[in-house]
DNA sequence: GCAGTGCTCGTTTTT
DNA sequence: CGAGCACTGC
C-alpha cells in the first residue's frame, strides 16, 4: 500500500492522532496522501463509518470516493466522503427539528434566491432601482445576496452586525438581510449558506447532536483547506471534538475562492488554532515537467502575502512552452482549435487528454464554435445547464411538490407553469389560506383550497394540478422501495397530468418542444438511476451504513436535495459512466473548475489584462485581487503534466465595437 | 388579475 | 445573442 510513497508522504500516512497540517504544493500527490491514509486506518480496523472526508467539490468527493474503494475494496464504501454543504445537508435533514426547522426544509438555489430577494424588496418598500444609484437595479439582487452570503460565510451571526461596509451594495444588503432570513424561515427554505450556518447553530446549541457526531467522526480529513471560510472552521471545531484527529490538506497558493468568504488564515494558522500539530510539506512535484513547474512558479513568484516553499520537479525539462497571439477573439479560437485537431488528428493523441482552461463561461462559446467546425469531439463541464433550463426546473418543482407538499417555492413555479389563470394574486391567497390553517400547501391546494377566495375555473384548475400530486405520493415512494416498482415511471406520469403534458403542447416549435420533452425524460431517468442504486445500498447494510441521507427521508426527497447539492454531470451519470462522458472528448472548464485535475496537455486561453486578470476583481479588490487572479493563473499551468499552450487576443469584439486588448501580466 | 409581447439591459469565479 | 422586465391588451 505505501509503495512509491516517498518520506514526507509516508509520514503524513502514518501520522497517528491530534492535528496533522500537509502544505502540499500543486502536483505533490495530496488526494494520495489523504487516500491511502484512510486506507490505512480501514486497514488497521477503524469503522468506516467514523471516518469523514470532506471535499470541496461532490466531483472530487465521487473521485476520492472511487480511489478508496480501489484501494481499500468495500470497506471504504461506508467511509462518509463528501462536501462541506452536502455533509449539512445530511445533518439538518436528521436534526433540522431541533432547531424549530422542518426537516423537510427547502434548499433554494441561487435563482430562487434572487426571486425571493426580489420579493422581500418589494415587502419592505425597497426599490431595486432607487436603493443603489450606481448599481442595475437588475444586478442588485445578485450582488446583494452576494455580500450577504460573504457575511454568513465569514461566520457573522443573523443576530449580530454585520462588518461596517457602507457602499451602496452593503447598505442595501444590510436592509434587507435579517427580513430575507426571516421570509426564508417562515417557509422553512435555506439557501446553500445556511445549510453551513444552520449546522454551526445545531451543534453549537444541542449537545446531544454535537456529541453524537463527536463520537462517530473520530477521523476527519478535509481537503483543499485553504479554500475554506471562518463558519467551515467553526463547524469543523464542533465536529471534530476533543481527540482532535484532523487532518487538513492544503496549498496557500491555490487559494481561489476568496470571493465566496474563503479565509487563508485558516490553512496559515492551523498549526496555532489546533496543537500540538504536525506539519509535513510535500514539495516534489510529479506531475508537470521541469519547463511548465518554472512557468509556474515565475507567476506565483511575484505574490506577497504567501508561505515560501519550493516545488521540485521529478521530471525533466520537457517541451517549451508556447503562446499564441492572435488578432481577434474568433482567431484565437481558431488557431487553438487548429492545434488541437494537430494533436488528436494528426498525432492520434486523445482527445480526452487536452483541457482548454478559461476565467469565465461565456469564453467557451468561440472555442466551442472552432471545434465543431473541425469536428473535435469537446466536453463543457460545469456549467449549470442542464439544471437550469427552464423545463427540467419546472420538473423539478412539481416533483417537490410531490415530495414535500409545504414547498412554496416549489408550488409557486409548478402551478405558474403552465399559466392556469391563477396568478401572483391568487397564488398568495391560497398561500395564505394554507398558513392560516397549518395545512400543507399542495394537500390544501388539492383539496380546492376551501377557505381562499377564488374563482370557479381557478379552483378546478388547482384542483386539476394538485390532486395528482397529492395521490402520487405513497404509490411513488412504495414503488421505489419495492424491487418490481418503477418509480420513475410513475413520476414522469404524474409530473405529465399534472400539467407539463400541457406545458409541452403550448410550445409552437418542433425543436424546441422536443427537447423540453427529452430533457424531463432525462430527469427521470436520472431519478431511476438514483432509485436502483438506493435499493442496491439498501440491500447490503454494510455499505448503507455510510448514507444516513437516505434514512426515513423518501426517495423522492433525497433524490431532489442531490440534485440541489450536486453539478449537474452528478445527475446524469455517476462514477463510471460520468468518465464514459468525457472520454475522448477535449474538456473545457473554467480555470477554477479546474482545479485538482490533471492533463497532459493544457491550453489557457484569453491571458489578457481585464480577462485574466478579471477587470472586476482589480477593480473591487485591488492588489489584493490581483494576487487570487495570480494564484488562479497558476492553478491552471500546474494542471499541465506535458505541454502547456497560454494564448491571447489582441483585439476583441464585445457588442458592436472593436476593442484593443493587452496581453496579461502574467505573462511577463 | 392574468398572460403574452416588445423592449431593455448586460457578461466572474461556485456550493 | 440571449436572457429577464415592464408594459399593455384580454
Amino acid at each position: 500500500m505505501f509503495d512509491g510513497l516517498n518520506p514526507a508522504q509516508r509520514v503524513a500516512v502514518m501520522h497517528d492522532r491530534g492535528p496533522l497540517l500537509v502544505l502540499a504544493g500543486a502536483g505533490t500527490g495530496k488526494t494520495r496522501v489523504v487516500t491511502t491514509r484512510i486506507a490505512r486506518l480501514l486497514r488497521q480496523g477503524e469503522a468506516p463509518r467514523s471516518i469523514l472526508a470532506v471535499t470541496f467539490t461532490n466531483k472530487a468527493a465521487r473521485e476520492m470516493k472511487a480511489r478508496l474503494v480501489g484501494l481499500a475494496g468495500r470497506a471504504a464504501r461506508g467511509v462518509w466522503v463528501s462536501t462541506f454543504h452536502s455533509l449539512c445537508a445530511r445533518l439538518l435533514r436528521k436534526d433540522a427539528h431541533q432547531l424549530g426547522l422542518s426537516n423537510a426544509f427547502a434548499i433554494l438555489d441561487e435563482g430562487d434566491q434572487q426571486a425571493q430577494l426580489v420579493r422581500v424588496a418589494r415587502a419592505v418598500g425597497m426599490k431595486l432601482d432607487e436603493a443603489a444609484p450606481g448599481v442595475p437595479a437588475s444586478r442588485l439582487p445578485r450582488l446583494v445576496l452576494g455580500r450577504i452570503g460573504l457575511w454568513k460565510n465569514q461566520g457573522v451571526r443573523p443576530t449580530e452586525d454585520p462588518p461596517a461596509q457602507h457602499d451602496e451594495v452593503g447598505t442595501a444588503a444590510r436592509a434587507l438581510w435579517r427580513p430575507y432570513a426571516a421570509h426564508l424561515r417562515s417557509m422553512s427554505a435555506l439557501d446553500f449558506d445556511d445549510l453551513l450556518l444552520c449546522t454551526r447553530e445545531l451543534l453549537e446549541t444541542v449537545a446531544e447532536v454535537r456529541a453524537r457526531y463527536q463520537r462517530q467522526f473520530r477521523w476527519l480529513h478535509i481537503d483543499e483547506y485553504q479554500d475554506t471560510n471562518p463558519l467551515q472552521l467553526d463547524i469543523t471545531r464542533l465536529v471534530c471534538g476533543p481527540e482532535q484527529n484532523l487532518c487538513v490538506v492544503g496549498d496557500d497558493d491555490q487559494a481561489i475562492y476568496a470571493f465566496r468568504g474563503a479565509d487563508l488564515e485558516n490553512i496559515l494558522a492551523f498549526d496555532r488554532q489546533f496543537t500540538p500539530c504536525t506539519v509535513v510539506k510535500l514539495e516534489d512535484n510529479y506531475r508537470s515537467t521541469a519547463l511548465i513547474l518554472d512557468a509556474a512558479n515565475a507567476v506565483i513568484a511575484k505574490n506577497r502575502a504567501r508561505r515560501d516553499k519550493t516545488l521540485r520537479s521529478g521530471l525533466g525539462d520537457g517541451a517549451p512552452l508556447s503562446l499564441v497571439a492572435a488578432e481577434d477573439g474568433e482567431a484565437e479560437a481558431e488557431q487553438v482549435a487548429a492545434r488541437i485537431f494537430d494533436l488528436v488528428v494528426r498525432d492520434h493523441r486523445p482527445a480526452d487528454s487536452i483541457a482548454l482552461l478559461y476565467r469565465a463561461a461565456p469564453q467557451s462559446r468561440l472555442f466551442e464554435e472552432a471545434l465543431r467546425l473541425r469536428g473535435v469531439p469537446y466536453r463543457v463541464v460545469g456549467g449549470m445547464e442542464f439544471f437550469a433550463r427552464k423545463e427540467v426546473k419546472d420538473a423539478l418543482a412539481y416533483l417537490a411538490c410531490v415530495a414535500r407538499p409545504d414547498d412554496e417555492i416549489a408550488f409557486r413555479r409548478a402551478v405558474t407553469a403552465p399559466a392556469r389563470k391563477i396568478g401572483d394574486v391568487a397564488v398568495g391567497r391560497i398561500v395564505a389560506a394554507a398558513r392560516a390553517r397549518g395545512r400543507p400547501i399542495v394537500e390544501y391546494a388539492a383539496q380546492g383550497a376551501p377557505d381562499a377566495e377564488l374563482k370557479d375555473d381557478q379552483r378546478a384548475a388547482l384542483c386539476a394540478f394538485a390532486g395528482p400530486l397529492v395521490a402520487a405520493r405513497t404509490p411513488i415512494e412504495a414503488a421505489a422501495d419495492d424491487p418490481g416498482g418503477d418509480a420513475a415511471l410513475l413520476a414522469h406520469r404524474v409530473v405529465l397530468d399534472a400539467g407539463m403534458a400541457r406545458l409541452f403542447a403550448a410550445e409552437p416549435e418542433l425543436a424546441t418542444r422536443q427537447r423540453m420533452q427529452e430533457s424531463v425524460e432525462e430527469v427521470m431517468n436520472a431519478f431511476a438511476v438514483f432509485v436502483e442504486r438506493r435499493r442496491d445500498a439498501a440491500q447490503a447494510p454494510d455499505l448503507a451504513e455510510g448514507r444516513p441521507e437516505e434514512e426515513g427521508a423518501g426517495a423522492l426527497a433525497a433524490f431532489l436535495d442531490r440534485v440541489r447539492l450536486d453539478d449537474e454531470e452528478d445527475q446524469r451519470d455517476d462514477d463510471d459512466e460520468e468518465k464514459q462522458q468525457g472520454k475522448g472528448k477535449v474538456q473545457l472548464m473554467s480555470l477554477h473548475a479546474s482545479k485538482g485535475l490533471e492533463f497532459p496537455v493544457v491550453f489557457v486561453v484569453g491571458m489578457e489584462e481585464g480577462l485574466l486578470p478579471h477587470r472586476r476583481v482589480v477593480e473591487e479588490s485591488g492588489e489584493r485581487g490581483v494576487e487570487e487572479e495570480r494564484r488562479l493563473c497558476y492553478v491552471g499551468f500546474t494542471r499541465a503534466q506535458r505541454s502547456l499552450v497560454c494564448s491571447f487576443a489582441k483585439t476583441r469584439r464585445r457588442r458592436h465595437e472593436l476593442l484593443a486588448r493587452r496581453r496579461s501580466r502574467f505573462l511577463d
